[in-house]
DNA sequence: AACATTCATGATCTGTAGATCATTATCATG
DNA sequence: CATGATAATGATCTACAGATCATGAATGTT
């Protein structure tokens, strides 16, 4: 299950999806990463902004890592040239 | 090439090699970007915290996009994380 | 419908990110 | 080395995220 994240909106889908695959409630995986229910719902329903500290603290908890890649639509330049 | 990331340090090393990759210099990525050079420079050096809004607009302007995918066997923290 | 559980929202308060400007440090290169 | 470019740091100020408590709405279960 990869998730395509290109904005705060698509993190806040990734985590709800990966919550409920886990069964988990808001205020389980509040218990088990620090972050408070009341803050996760604003994050799963993209209300305002967030830190990147506590998009970590809940994909820690969901067993979920992040991983940076080239876009795979309308690349500037081709993929060979990056990194 | 895909960077894993699991701390803002890691994103802040990733936008950097990205960064260097394109050949810009963070006033260049600032001017593309809307963010300020000084803010760029302490998200590479792991200053403080971040909001994901900010790394979305450095992500974009370098081309790049975030996957989330379950957590990868493996080391869960790189040598030079620890401590 | 009634009840319990889960989620959303609203207020206040504290901490801090980011903008902005100025300055200092570091790196490159002639 | 000297000089210019690039990057880091520091101060101030404004905006807003997150903690916290309370409550309201939604969802589910019997």
């Amino acid at each position: 299950m990869k998730q395509l994240a290109r904005t705060p909106k698509d993190i806040g889908h990734a985590i709800r999806q990966a919550r409920k695959a886990l069964k988990l409630t808001q205020k389980e995986l509040a218990n088990r990463s620090g972050v408070w229910q009341e803050t996760i719902s604003k994050i799963e329903n993209d209300v305002g902004g967030t830190k990147i500290d506590t998009i970590f603290d809940l994909l820690a908890a969901l067993d979920l890592e992040i991983q940076i890649q080239p876009r795979t639509k309308g690349m500037a330049i081709p993929m060979d040239e990056l990194f």
